[in-house]
DNA sequence: AAAAGGAACAACCGCACTGTG
DNA sequence: ACACAGTGCGGTTGTTCCTTT
């Protein structure tokens, strides 16, 4: 009935990780692409757990990752999306693509939450200064009730999308998603400058490997696109240590602006196939390929609208007892 | 300067889901 | 239909760092 573990306990390393350790893992990926993650201790000679390894990767050593320094827009749209989905950090992170659902998670519970929280203990005193998320001091109710117009907003929208999903849609994206991500907020050299939260050094790292590094091959089942994603997703890291972001930038701003393209010309984000390379964070920025093709910008443009839930919108009684049934 | 307490973050654990034979 | 392997995800814990006393 139980499940195996996924890997004896015993001599299996814990805590935190060396970078000869990240080294190693790095090297291997190098050659034969992140997936088959069993296989990874045993070939590497990494006395880890394959899901440590895995986890390590996709959370820290997996180029284009940015770490720490969340502006207040990220928060905000953090808040908004945590409002909307719940604590489906996964489906959050896709919204964020450079930032690891862990990382939001544990940003929700070290420094949202309690801004949340803080707020709301305002409700009935003199609310005391702003939250980082800009939002103006509100009592409890103004909050739920604004936090509930979002959600219809929210859900209103994504309804139309689904409607329309298979024709393009003229949405520009004019607070588009990518708007946040600015070439000054991606990553710099972290204020923590422990090894573990230096993506310069993980990008260093990359950096000499994929130089002498031939195409690696696809290796299996999905992880063709995420090969793909790999050898991208390494070139933006190199971009991003030696001469900023740009290409980063471009990265986001072709996946995130896929509304835009022709459905047949771009696939957005279900397989765009042809032989090019996919989007970098294809296979974690896919907001609409497990939910349907919601057009991203209708979301953004919810989530940046200031004015949402001062106006036309009344109060609706949304208790969103199955966040799915938005979709 | 040292200790205590709290905050922040990295990593682990266990369940759920999906694909395959 | 079932069992199993592989992976994804969210909650929780452990450790380190920082601030306060």
């Amino acid at each position: 009935m139980g499940r195996p573990p996924c890997c004896d306990k015993i001599g299996v390393k814990k805590g935190p990780w060396t970078p000869e350790e990240d080294l190693m893992l790095v090297s291997y990926i190098q050659e034969h692409g992140p997936g088959n993650w069993r296989s990874v201790p045993a070939n590497t000679g990494l006395m880890r757990c394959s899901k440590s390894c895995r986890l390590r990767w996709t959370n820290y050593l997996r180029p284009g990752i940015k770490r720490g320094n969340f502006t207040d827009q990220e928060e905000k749209l953090i808040i908004h999306l945590q409002a909307l989905l719940g604590n489906r950090w996964a489906a959050i992170a896709s919204y964020l693509p450079e930032r690891t659902d862990n990382d939001i998670k544990n940003y929700w519970n070290t420094h949202l939450k309690k801004k949340l929280k803080k707020l709301q203990n305002n409700e009935d005193g003199a609310p005391t200064s702003g939250s980082a998320t800009n939002y103006q001091p509100i009592s409890k109710g103004q909050w739920e009730r604004r936090l509930q117009t979002d959600i219809h907003m929210a859900r209103q929208a994504l309804r139309e999308a689904l409607s329309i999903e298979s024709k393009p849609t003229d949405l520009k994206p004019s607070n588009s998603l990518c708007s946040y991500i600015k070439p000054g907020h991606l990553p710099t050299a972290s204020s923590t400058t422990t090894y573990a939260s230096n993506t310069e050094n993980i990008s260093r790292l990359l950096q000499g490997w994929m130089r002498n590094s031939t195409k690696p091959k696809p290796t299996q089942t999905d992880s063709g696109s995420s090969q793909n994603s790999i050898n991208k997703a390494v070139g933006a890291a190199d971009s991003v240590s030696s001469e900023g972001s740009a290409s980063v930038v471009n990265n986001f701003e072709s996946l995130l602006n896929f509304e835009s393209q022709t459905p047949e010309g771009s696939g957005s984000g279900s397989g765009s196939g042809s032989g090019s390379e996919t989007s970098l964070f294809q296979d974690e920025c896919k907001p609409g390929s497990d939910q349907g093709q919601v057009p991203l910008s209708m979301i953004e443009t919810w989530l940046f609208d200031e004015s949402v839930g001062h106006g036309e919108v009344g109060f609706i009684d949304m208790t969103l007892d199955d966040p799915t049934e938005l979709f």
